[in-house]
DNA sequence: GTTAGGG
DNA sequence: CCCTAAC
């Protein structure tokens, strides 16, 4: 399992120590005593700098190009149509929504928003002057920042807090949907940006022009066609091999063609750079690591098995060369640096770096006493990956869709597309290596002015063409169109005793639909709650949506994603903007309980809230609970809006009802 | 992913 | 409304 996650942390940590590697020389001879803070747990007794220090990189993910003017014209529309009210209760502040508008206009959103949190935000261009530079962005591949020995020295754990990436974890963002699942970025790992205000960052590139903070070109949203969203990976990247449960090897190798993907890597939450450091220490001769081996030290020390970049590292040991040490996982350890806080994610790096191989530190640590001698062999090397691109993806959103829905949509392609796994890939003086066996000493990039000859790449594997792929989950659920064009769902509800449920309810909607029309908020509201319900009744006239030609890939959603458990996320990942149920959405939940019963609050949000996509099925089931309550207290000692005795007294009836059925069902169940 | 229940 | 255990 994740796979893609763990991918994503080898390329991260292969970026870093790749770096580390090719700084090694010359920061063997900086002064120990500059090591930032992480130096000095890595001294050892005699106070040398025995290990290297790397920094979890912080990998920028590449940047959504949100296409452009169609996209711009349909988002547009879900601003000020009927949806601006969901828009608001999605965005909640004002700001937000601006921010909103602003992303819909081909600026980079709010970081927090599509995944990428404040430490990009310093990092966002100005959009006047970074809209739709496709040609800046196809410059923009995988690149490697290798920080020199200053920059090195000079970040202390206090120095950057916000600056340099690191891994964090976010689960605010976690929606709980499709892509959740699958962990791509492992708690919301993700890729950063080098800050700018690094010390003279060596860029790495893919020998084109290696541009010195690529992370600047990436942030613009483009637009040109639409309803599509661009990811670009580089076309070349570098090679991992992912190794399953059962330690098989499959290559991940794939052609970076246009796939529809979406992009919405979380970005680190730079807070905590020193809580996530690794220590990496590299008992051998620097100079005959090889490539691969750089990669496997990654891996081993991060993934803790879990992914693999080399074939086998014994077989990669150089012929004719005696090695001391290979790069196994227990000759090669990687320290974590133990936060005191309980960072999730830092628990995770650790236990994934050292759990899988308990003996690997020990090891090292023996070996680390025993050749103590040796400590110069260690070489750190600090280098980030600042952005990998992702090829452009083709997302086609019914006009009704939600700006979260398309964050879905985007998200799936994504996980998609790297589901396959990544490459890395090294570059030499912007050629491919495809020797892998060679040391890095024999292609002469362990000398400390050829740094910039090496460049790292990241490209997607697996698939050559994922686009079939993309959007058969979101697929999976009967549509129609509606008179609007829109998808909805269908639904599947099938036995009689559903159907009739489903006709009272829609009898309610209907009433309800026209006896309040004074209210915007509240006629919001009441479309909200109950327009699925109309739809349904139209479901059986209503001709099956076109299903999209699985040649372009194109992804439809459709409120039905939206169904699920927290598929509004508060702006901010913070506690959600309180919305008070109305009398006309308790009316509703009450009479859907007294149908459908309690415990079945999913169905209750399908059928009569699914439009009400700030209401869960969690917050359903919560209000109902905060009904009974209320319903029993003395009316005095209610609070907020009044709800109708006679609302309360069917709450407590049906209440009562479900739960004698309950009752019932269980004594069944115990005489049989 | 849902449900139930405590906070 | 959040969180989480349990399923």
């Amino acid at each position: 399992m994740n796979k893609t996650s763990a991918d994503l942390n080898c390329i991260e940590l292969l970026a870093t120590v790749a770096g580390q590697v090719l700084q090694a020389k010359s920061l063997r001879e900086e002064n120990a005593e500059t090591q930032s803070a992480s130096a000095s747990e890595t001294k050892n007794p005699s106070g040398r700098v025995s290990s290297c220090q790397v920094n979890l990189p912080s990998v920028r993910s590449h940047q959504v190009f949100v296409p452009g003017k169609s996209l711009f014209e349909d988002v547009s529309k879900l601003e000020n149509r009927q949806d601006s009210n969901n828009m608001q209760e999605t965005f909640g502040k004002d700001e937000e929504k601006v921010a909103v508008s602003n992303f819909l206009k081909g600026t980079e959103l709010p970081t927090n928003y599509m995944c990428l949190q404040n430490a990009m935000n310093e990092l966002v261009p100005d959009p006047s002057e970074g809209n739709c530079n496709r040609e800046e962005e196809s410059t923009s591949e995988v690149n490697i920042l290798t920080q020199d020995s200053s920059a090195h020295t000079s970040l202390p754990k206090s120095s950057n807090p916000g600056h340099l990436g690191s891994l964090t974890h976010f689960n605010s963002l976690d929606e709980s949907n499709s892509f959740s699942g699958r962990n791509l970025f492992k708690g919301g790992t993700c890729v950063t940006l080098l800050p700018d205000n690094i010390p003279q960052p060596l860029c790495f590139s893919s020998g084109k022009e290696a541009p010195t903070h690529v992370h600047k070109q990436s942030h613009s949203l483009c637009s040109e066609q639409p309803l599509e969203t661009h990811l670009d990976f580089s076309q070349d990247l570098l090679r991992l091999q992912a190794k399953d449960d059962d330690d098989n090897f499959s290559d991940l190798v794939v052609p970076a063609t246009t796939v529809p993907v979406g992009h919405l890597m979380p970005v680190i939450e730079n807070t905590q750079l020193m809580q996530s450091q690794q220590i990496i220490k590299l008992h051998k001769e620097e100079a005959s690591v090889t490539k691969g081996e750089m990669k496997g030290i990654v891996n081993d020390g991060v993934i803790g098995g879990d992914l693999h970049c080399l074939q086998h590292f014994s077989s990669q040991q150089p012929q004719g060369r005696k090695r001391r040490r290979t790069f196994k996982p227990s000759k090669v350890s990687i320290d974590t640096y133990k936060p005191s806080s309980l960072n999730p994610l830092d628990l995770d790096a650790k236990d994934t770096s050292v759990g899988s191989s308990p003996t690997t530190i020990e090891g090292s640590r023996r070996s680390r006493k025993r050749k103590s001698n040796e400590i110069h062999d260690c070489f750190p090397v600090k280098v980030n990956i600042t952005s990998f691109r992702v090829p452009e993806l083709s997302i086609n959103l019914p006009e009704t869709a939600t700006v979260a829905s398309l964050k879905r949509a985007v998200m799936e392609a994504a996980v998609n597309l790297l589901g396959g796994g990544l490459h890395v890939r090294v570059l030499h003086h912007g050629k491919k290596v495809h020797d892998e066996n060679s040391t890095l000493i024999q292609m002469g990039i362990a000398c400390k002015d050829r740094l910039d000859s090496l460049a790292f790449m990241l490209e997607p594997s697996g698939v050559s063409n994922t686009s079939m792929n993309i959007g058969e989950s979101i697929f999976a659920y009967p549509k129609v169109k509606t008179q609007h064009g829109a998808c909805y769902p269908v639904f599947t509800t099938g036995d009689d005793l559903e159907g009739s449920r489903r006709k009272t309810l829609n009898g309610l909607s209907s009433t309800d639909a026209e006896t309040d029309a004074s209210n915007n908020t509240e006629a919001q509201e009441k479309e909200d709650v109950v327009s699925n319900v109309g739809e349904c009744a139209k479901l059986g006239q209503c001709a099956p949506c076109d299903s999209p030609t699985p040649a372009t890939a194109a992804l439809i959603l459709h409120p039905h994603a939206d169904v699920g458990q927290q598929t509004y996320v508060s702006f901010s990942g913070k506690r959600r903007t309180r919305r008070p149920f109305t009398v006309l959405e308790v009316e509703a939940l009450v009479q859907a309980v007294e149908l459908l019963g309690t415990g079945r609050w999913r169905e209750v949000k399908q059928q009569v809230f699914s439009h009400a996509r700030h209401r869960t099925y969690v917050d359903l089931k919560d209000k109902w609970k905060t009904l009974v309550h209320t319903a029993r207290i003395a009316p005095h000692q209610r609070r907020g809006e009044p709800v109708p005795q006679e609302l309360l007294d069917r709450v407590l009836q049906a209440h009562t009802y479900w739960a004698l059925q309950l009752v019932k069902q269980q004594e069944d169940i115990g005489d049989i």
